[in-house]
DNA sequence: ATGCTAACTTACCAATCGGTAAGTGGTCAA
DNA sequence: TTGACCACTTACCGATTGGTAAGTTAGCAT
């Protein structure tokens, strides 16, 4: 017999690609369950309904960026900041999948009142700007405004590149990829020292 | 009888509100047909499938975006762009609904070849960047990469806002906003001046 | 050997999906 | 008056949805 966990997070895995992908409404537990290579109730033994299972892959979603996150880690806040929005957003062109997954659950969370767990990222993301000279000044809420600003560029930039690129040429995915991470470490290096 | 032109832009209106509401998966046609007060075949008579209703509202929304632009003509470029992005930023906080149905359709334009009617509108506000000091010196693809970045950043803020004020507290929402508009108001004059 | 449990499977369900077929009632030109 | 047309309805369709019920199979402790 396999081991429980192993079995489960494949599972996960699978769920996070379709569900990013196609959004929840837009995937089934058919195509989940075909994906896996196993039947439908194989994941219902797991997870109760499909909102749990949906809900368990944005619970894995926000553990892998904030392990992310911390794996940048850098004595210098700034630094911290710099490399690890550039290495999401390099990341993050190679394998949209996890951006797209979090703007999906974005749209989402108007209907459902299911619980975010992103918070602990986000605060942790605050800690370190908070950290930096130029954050020391600025109350929480505008570093709040201006981390969102961030992670909102770069993940709006990864879910439109394909259209953008389809439309104007695939020669310019290139392009806004190097002028996002431009725009990253101005941005990063303005708020660090104002 | 009612004239026709009446009750086929009725249909599209109550099909963008929920469409951008629940994305393309998410509505049925039964709902928008309960929305808008008549049967399911009513709109399946206008709109021979629910793609093409879901079509007519994406071009439907790129007249008006387009419409939106041209308003906020001005004969500075820069103080066009300013105008515009500020003004779409506020209007889209009162109304996010344009603003997620674009987002909506960027994450379903991979899995089916939907040509992308907003094409029209980007070209547009390229021409506008390209007329200020700024953009004279800019290639064609750094413009656009700007630009998408400005849209970028206004769009995930209005879909964001209501997760993240949810999380910090209802007063954020005004803080995210104005942080918002600040940044729009920054990035026209440093982009507009280099 | 036996019983227990975890990890599944097959069979099945009502509800809903997008879409078709065949009208119905009103308006308007001839 | 008639007949065409338009906006729309009721009735219906097969397919698919999320989910339940009842086994089946394998490993493992006793």
């Amino acid at each position: 017999m396999k081991p429980s966990g192993d079995a489960k997070s494949a599972y996960i895995a699978v769920a996070t690609r379709r569900f990013a992908m196609d959004g929840f409404h837009g995937t089934s537990l058919s195509h989940l369950a075909k994906d896996a290579g196993v039947s439908k109730q194989a994941l219902l033994h797991f997870f109760k309904t499909k909102e749990a299972l949906y809900a368990a892959t944005l619970t894995a979603l926000a553990e892998r960026m904030m392990q992310d996150l911390i794996a940048c880690r850098h004595a210098d806040p700034a630094q911290w900041l710099s490399d690890y929005f550039t290495t999401l957003c390099q990341k993050a062109d190679a394998d949209p999948t996890d951006m797209r997954l979090v703007v999906h659950a974005l749209l989402d969370s108007d209907q459902n009142a299911r619980k975010w767990p992103l918070r602990p990222y986000l605060d942790e993301l605050i800690r370190i700007t908070s950290a930096t000279s130029g954050g020391r000044t600025a109350e929480v809420s505008a570093q709040l405004a201006w981390v969102s600003q961030m992670i909102g560029m770069i993940q709006y930039h990864i879910i439109s590149v394909p259209t953008v690129s389809g439309m104007y040429g695939a020669d310019t995915a290139t392009v806004l990829q190097v002028e996002m991470v431009k725009r990253i470490e101005h941005a990063v290096h303005e708020f660090c020292s104002n």
